[in-house]
DNA sequence: ATTTGTTATGAAAACGATTTCAAAATGTAG
DNA sequence: CTACATTTTGAAATCGTTTTCATAACAAAT
């Protein structure tokens, strides 16, 4: 492999003076910036990403941590977080977590180890006080995620609030008994829509009760699961709140399949507003996020903190989002005709 | 940030013995090694992963270029092989190339800035021979992508037969008028199925004509829109094969909105068996490809030729794959009764 | 006591770029 | 023509490791 020195060489140059070139610094003359491009191309010159790295100090590349692609909701957000990410000339490692502490903390180390200028967490599962310390090693910006602590920027949405909608439609729709599905990682997200499914409840003289409370249900499977367990055990169950649109189709693909009537039986309100919950007979309600616009802000927030070493202050960005309202709730018939 | 030099003064030894350490190499005594890790410990010591990388030439580091993750496919197998690659102690960084040429060339130029120490590609819309040059910065394996050219190893199914065997399944569930909705990019993967998919209409005496073939049809919307042009244009298609679950979906979910019934007016086949297939209502028919088993000897290729730098003869593993019949192609009732 | 063979250690070179600093060349104003 | 500023260039230092090579220390064998 051709290196810097070899391309000097080839055009009688310095390495200083190639080194401008590539990085296009003022103060060489046209006629040596051609004879040093046509050296590079003769040689197939390109320089070598770790000693630029090394010296600079610089990676230019971004790691974001989410707990899987394979969910479309992250899936979503890989895409524009890299396309904005790109514009601002930064790549993109994807980290997956799993959900799993330990994972999360290896890839935190990416910033130690300065393989990554800065580090979007969309995925948090360990407490804040083990991610704290890698702050001293680069900016690091939450994504989707939140909490109390003000230590760190922040963009998402009021899940608390989304939950309380998604929970006031079921009521206002007729529902009585709902059940509450949560993706099962004691998340401050969880937590915060918990709440607010809680309190509207409250608000009409309701409850969460155990027996209706689902924990660890992620995927379609566990959606399916889910309803399985409800048939069996709470067969009065009339409504179902859920962390995400996958679950939510497993419930609305196993009550189907049972005979159940989605939503004269079971109304279900899945979250993300994925393409599944618009394809599924019938169509899922759900609460729409703007990953879009959070992608872009989190990218922004981050690339600047990057540059602006001078750490700014922290702040919180909350975005709206809206609750879709579709079939798998209109319950204009009456509830509970007979299954 | 402390550096292996301060270590190194901290524990009264030199940088050698400390990189010793590091490396868990032999010939250090148990004494020094402890006093080395209490002063790793106490300066929070981290190796600076540029410097290491630029000094052993080696980056732990493999690309996967793949067209998006959003598309499910893609996504499980990114999946698989982040988690076998994990399993050899290599890191994995995603590239989506939107099916874009430059961007495909873009990060191939990965290997040659030794970013990476091998590349799978899971997307190739280039040229074979624009390709070709890279090889020499670097190992490249195809996975899920393939052509005629032996000078690479290939991973993949065999998506002709594929597409034939679906085809064939149209017919004898009794279509006559088959259409023919492929993901746009004229790769060798589609040309292969289209051919799969003709002979198998041949053998019956069948053509593909002009009308019936839609190109550049990739998702949902893409479905729906493909299921609208037919719907005026060639109203008397009774069957279709597409490229993919999520474009299948789109045209059933039309289709049914439309008042047309599946599969008694069009059978529907996808491809890749995503649970969206499983859910949509009815079930599609669709093609199972073995992801796990082909992102596992992808990986253990890839490794071999990145740790025998001499270059193995280049290998071809065709995986069998597996057509799963549903509802949407379930017509044991007349063909088109009344609409 | 000397040789031979391991084991243990460190000084210095190397990896391939960027950055600093000094000096040379050129332009421009007085 | 001189003085000063600006543009152009390159030698050498630097980034933080790993690798090479030389040598020291120790044990076992002659």
């Amino acid at each position: 492999m051709a290196t810097i020195e070899d391309v000097a060489k080839l055009a009688g140059l310095s390495r200083t003076t190639v080194s401008r070139v590539i990085n296009n610094q003022p103060y060489v003359t046209e006629e040596k910036k051609i004879k040093i491009n046509e050296a590079m191309k003769e040689l197939g010159y390109v320089p070598n990403s770790s000693a630029r790295r090394l010296r600079s100090q610089r990676t230019e590349t971004i790691a974001v941590l989410l707990p899987r692609v394979t969910n479309p909701f992250f899936g979503q957000l890989i895409e524009s977080l890299e396309q904005k990410a790109s514009d601002y000339g930064y790549q993109v490692i994807v980290c997956q977590t799993h959900d799993k502490k330990y994972k999360e903390l290896d890839y935190l180390q990416l910033l130690k180890t300065k393989q990554v200028d800065g580090v979007i967490m969309a995925s948090l599962t360990n407490e804040w006080m083990d991610i704290e310390p890698f702050l001293d090693s680069g900016p690091i910006v939450l994504c989707n995620e939140y909490m109390e602590t003000q230590d760190v920027t922040m963009i998402h949405i009021d899940h608390k609030q989304a939950a309380y909608d998604a929970a006031l439609h079921l009521i206002e729709q007729g529902c009585r008994r709902i059940a509450y599905a949560s993706g099962g990682r004691e998340t401050y997200i969880s937590k915060q829509r918990k709440i607010g499914f809680c309190d509207a409840l409250r608000e009409h003289n309701m409850w969460l009760s155990k027996e209706l409370e689902i924990n660890e249900v992620l995927d379609v499977g566990d959606g399916q699961t889910t309803f399985q367990y409800l048939k069996v055990h709470q067969p009065e169950v009339d409504g179902i709140f859920t962390g995400s649109d996958e679950v939510a189709a497993g419930i609305v693909y196993a009550a189907s399949k049972e005979g159940w009537r989605i939503p004269e039986d079971l109304a279900v309100v899945g979250f993300d507003n994925q393409m599944l919950s618009l394809l599924m007979v019938p169509a899922i309600t759900t609460i729409e996020q703007p990953v879009e616009q959070i992608a872009s802000k989190t990218i922004q927030v981050l690339v600047d903190q990057i540059k602006n070493k001078l750490s700014a202050p922290t702040q919180r960005f909350v975005y709206p989002y809206e609750l879709i309202k579709r079939k798998s709730t209109d319950c204009n018939t009456v509830k509970k005709t007979a299954r």
